[in-house]
RNA sequence: GCCGCCUUAGCUCAGUCGGUAGAGCGAUUCACUCGUAAUGAAUAGGUCUGGAGUUCGAUUCUCCAAGGCGGCUCCA
């Protein structure tokens, strides 16, 4: 045997266990010579070379978990024996389990669960791998219906749901047995492995929740009850997720919407449908004059349309086939049923088929705010980001085919560069292809939309992952994925290439030659929805928005009530040049109005006493504690009113927590 | 829509083993006029989400509904 560098190379006859002890590598798998991962269970063949995966890893991680999965199951088993398996993959962050029980696990569980896995984790057992047969597999198994299921798909890995790929795979099947250190079998689970050497080897146990699954994800199945679970290969690591939770929750758009006083959800007015209120109006009002501007300069033309339409528009488009039951039911009037619209595209169609077009006017970008209203499920109204009226920055763009890739193209630059605009720059792409059950257009056009999006977003240069049949009805689609200031990824931008809607509605335009031919469309959202992406920049800001998207830009503070006149000439001046300022003229003394100017993390604070009116002066305070005392009034002026023309990103706006405690 | 949990003042939350409720912040009023993160005092504010049931009596127990939270499914 032989240890070159980090690789081991076996020689027959010894285990990959042993390996792993001999080169005291800090390994918990390895993979071999074929890019495949195998624990110290597996027989090394002769002259395989084994590159050790440490803990620490996406793939050693991603081992932990699934190890953690299996602990996960045999507690509940040991404290729930009725309890029958459902799967246990590894996800981000963490794993979970699926277990069909007669009650669902409570809190109190949870706690139980925890000490139970711990126990377990002590006690060393080791995870042994073992191959069987189908029939073996079968017998052994005759109280687990739902591996039974597993078995009897092996092979058809598409039709198994993502997680149970980890049961069972395209080759041969295989039992991991939890055994004790007398040998003795503690636990089994069908499982493709790998897995840690021991349950020692697990640093942490940490369940984060319960909740009800559908078996295989599949709504007419029976749900089981799914347990949560987060690992790390630190107690140090898990710390820092728990802390990016706590982190997550502070920022939650819903919490500081209301701390804000930016937007609420009325009962009155019912589930998922948000009012504004002034400060949120501002901001919204901020986000969409820009992108007008930015809009105009594009190229765009502005429509409006209305917000109800006759049933026939939704026929033709094809959504009352396809998308009905996203839609809210139906209003019956003596002429016939209306619906309140959930898209703004079949509209749109309407505009460009009003009059003859000829192909000069291509592209013809058609820009609306168009507000739709969707039926959401009750259960997956969520805030901002999923409710049931909302307005997209929608636009159609009508072009030849001969145009279309040259402004894909351009479109995709004009969305990265907008939304870097508004602070978001860390991106990746996304490729929804054809759901085979669900689109209207033939193949071949399928597959030239596909192909285009492809090779324009490969050109882009940033990462490209595929969502199979993440598609609409009538067209594939790019969409932009973005990464916050925590590191957590939205769905921003979508572009979708459609050939079917210009068929249906019978879209025409007059070329070159003389003859009548068939536009292609470009649907388009760059925010998505304004809600939505209100939504994202508040949590990416945590509510201190640079300043120009910020309802208050600058609050005057007069140290003594007597220098409230003196800011308010200041204010003035600043409105004059359309700077959002006000003086806070309350009783309360100022060190109280800082603090509330704080609060509401209003980027400037203009703080005026004595001195500085003497001197025709104000201190700026920053929204992160920095002061800067006797500023003269133009100098202060003149630097937030360019910030605010710049629409900088403030030092804090990313870290909104002030210096000073 | 499904499973579980939750709903008490504008906000955050106590509390009542069934005898109709409290705090802090916020609001209002008064006094204080202060140089960079909370001046003090007083006052107002609640059909305990809504409806039905059980009970002498329900905010508390039961059922139904609405809204919310975490997931599933879905999605801008």
């Amino acid at each position: 045997m032989t240890v070159a560098g980090s690789s081991v190379v076996t020689e027959s006859g010894t285990t990959a266990g042993a390996l792993f002890r001999a080169a005291e590598l800090d390994a918990v798998v390895a993979r071999d010579g074929s890019g495949n991962l195998r624990d110290l269970s597996w027989k090394p063949e002769d002259g395989d070379v084994l590159d050790p995966v440490p803990m620490d890893s996406p793939d050693g991680l991603a081992v932990l978990r699934h190890s953690s999965a299996h602990v996960l199951a045999q507690a509940v088993q040991e404290l729930f024996p009725q309890a029958r398996l459902g799967i246990g993959p590894p996800i981000a962050n963490g794993y979970y389990y699926d277990f069909d029980v007669d009650t669902p696990f409570t809190p109190d569980d949870l706690e139980r669960l925890e000490k139970q896995m711990r126990k377990i984790i002590k006690e060393s057992q080791t995870f042994t791998r073992r191959v069987v047969t189908e029939d073996e597999a079968r017998t052994e198994l005759a109280n687990e219906p739902y591996k039974l299921e597993l078995i009897g798909l092996k092979g058809a890995a598409a039709d198994v749901a993502e997680g149970a790929s980890m049961e069972v795979g395209a080759g041969e099947l295989t039992i991991y047995d939890n055994k004790r250190r007398d040998g003795s079998v503690a636990w089994k689970d069908l499982c493709r492995g790998p897995h840690l050497p021991s349950t020692r080897l697990i640093p942490t146990v940490k369940l984060m929740r319960t909740a009800a699954a559908y078996w295989r994800g599949d709504e007419k199945n029976p749900q089981l009850q799914r347990v949560y679970g987060t690992a790390w290969a630190s107690q140090e690591d898990l710390d820092k997720h728990l802390e990016l939770l706590e982190e997550a929750e502070r920022r939650d758009h819903r919490r500081l919407g209301a701390e804000l006083d930016l937007f609420s959800f009325p009962d009155e007015i019912g589930s998922g449908l948000a009012v504004f209120h002034p400060k949120g109006g501002i901001i919204r009002m901020a986000m969409e004059e820009y992108s007008r501007q930015r809009h105009i300069e594009a190229g765009y033309e502005f429509v409006n349309t209305p917000h109800i339409t006759k049933g026939r528009l939704y026929e033709v488009s094809g959504h009352l086939d396809w998308y009905a039951e996203g839609m809210f039911p139906a209003m019956s009037l003596d002429n016939g049923e209306y619906y309140l619209k959930p898209m703004n595209c079949p509209m749109h169609n309407l505009i460009f088929a009003a009059r003859g077009r000829s192909y000069r006017e291509l592209p013809l970008r058609l820009f609306e705010f168009g507000t739709v209203y969707r039926y959401e499920k009750s259960g997956v109204v969520h805030g901002l980001t999923r409710a049931r009226g909302f307005t997209q920055d929608d636009a159609h763009i009508y072009c030849t085919r001969e145009q279309m890739r040259d402004e894909l193209t351009s479109l995709l630059q004009f969305v990265l560069g907008l939304l870097a605009d508004y602070g978001l720059s860390d991106f990746y792409l996304e490729l929804s292809t054809k759901d085979p059950d669900k689109y209207v257009g033939s193949d071949d056009d399928w597959e030239v939309a596909t192909e285009t999006l492809r090779s324009v977003a490969e050109a882009s240069g940033l990462d490209l992952v595929p969502d199979p049949g993440g598609a609409a009805f009538y067209g594939p689609k790019i969409s932009v994925q973005a990464r916050d200031a925590i590191g957590r990824t939205w769905q921003m931008s979508t572009i979708q290439l459609d050939f079917a809607l210009p068929e249906r509605f019978g879209l025409e335009y007059q070329a070159d030659d003389g003859q009548r031919h068939r536009p292609v469309m470009i649907h388009r959202a760059l925010f998505g929805s304004i809600e939505r992406f209100f939504a994202v920049l508040l949590e990416h800001y945590a509510g201190a928005f640079p300043a120009w998207l910020a309802p208050v830009q600058v609050m005057g503070i007069p140290i003594r009530s007597e220098n409230a006149a003196y800011l308010d000439t200041v204010v003035d001046r600043l409105r004059a040049q359309g700077i959002r300022a006000e003086v806070d003229a309350s009783d309360d003394r100022m060190q109280k109005k800082i603090l509330k100017a704080q609060q509401e993390k209003v980027p400037f604070m203009f703080v005026a006493g004595e001195r500085d009116e003497e001197a025709g002066a104000v201190s700026i305070r920053y929204r992160n504690g920095i002061e800067r005392r006797g500023v003269p009034l133009d100098d202060a002026i003149a630097e937030v009113v360019r910030n605010v023309a710049e629409r900088q990103i403030l030092a804090d706006a990313l870290n909104p927590e002030p210096a000073a405690e």
